[in-house]
DNA sequence: ATACTTGCAAATGATTTGCCAGTGT
DNA sequence: ACACTGGCAAATCATTTGCAAGTAT
């Protein structure tokens, strides 16, 4: 809320549902979940504000977004409890690690190619241990 | 063609079309691209049809394709010529690498989450060299 | 001849934009 | 008071689907 005002953006209602939606999920959610309208209710918030809202709080810093496949994009906070992807081609199981999980990767990636790899906005897809098993390589 | 064949479906002048059009890329394509219908000229093939032929050549295991941010998915021959993405979020460009190129990062992932990475649907998303050096950690 | 395909139109899903009334500062 | 915001409707973009006519085998 401080970023926001140091913005010279308002801290209005809808801002703050879409904020409290993000800290209080534990998983990434969609644009119409945080306009709460899922699940048979009455959004508490147009899509399109939350839309806009999104984008702004986005710029700030405050909030990201993932692709986890076709879908639509789903937001989450950003910063301390952000998290990363691995989804599954096959069984489309998706997992969160850590960010510090891939630090491994992201340093042999930097090596190998000298690129400064973010796994925040689309998630590393491939073959989970169960379905590498039972269908090879794929 | 043969796989069309095969598999019992038909070699239409359609498809051939979306088929050459991908072999005589060197980047992939969006489906406008392959309907013919971008800079101005007369689409040569509807994308409706393109794109149902582009889900079967898919599902044949000839054509695969990429999201490289939030446009259009971008089309390509699977097999030989594919390749795979880096982009920068910061200046934008992207490059491509032969996949053998990932193939350390691919072990290390199956390693360290046992995961069989493929890097073919989505790219490796982070900043490039020069981007990194300008402005760190981002 | 028959099932697979196409083009065209309309539908869908996600996201964006225009506009005017409402509200945080 | 005044610029920033929200809601609502309509627009846009990418992709999908229904259907009758066309075509590869």
């Amino acid at each position: 809320m401080v970023a926001l005002r140091a913005s010279g953006r308002r801290v209005s209602a809808a801002r703050r549902l879409v904020l409290e939606a993000l800290y209080a999920a534990d998983e990434p959610l969609s644009a119409e979940q945080i306009a709460g309208g899922l699940d048979g209710r009455v959004p508490r918030s147009d899509l399109a504000s939350v839309y806009r809202n999104l984008e702004t709080l986005e710029r700030l810093g405050l909030v990201q977004h993932v692709h986890l496949g076709h879908g639509a994009g789903l937001y989450m906070r950003a910063g301390g409890g952000a998290r990363e992807y691995l989804v599954c081609d096959s069984c489309g199981a998706h997992r969160t690690v850590e960010p510090h999980a891939l630090d491994g990767v992201r340093r042999l990636i930097r090596a190998d190619l000298g690129y400064e790899a973010r796994f925040s906005h689309f998630p590393i897809v491939g073959l989970c241990r169960e379905c590498a098993a039972h269908r090879g390589g794929g």
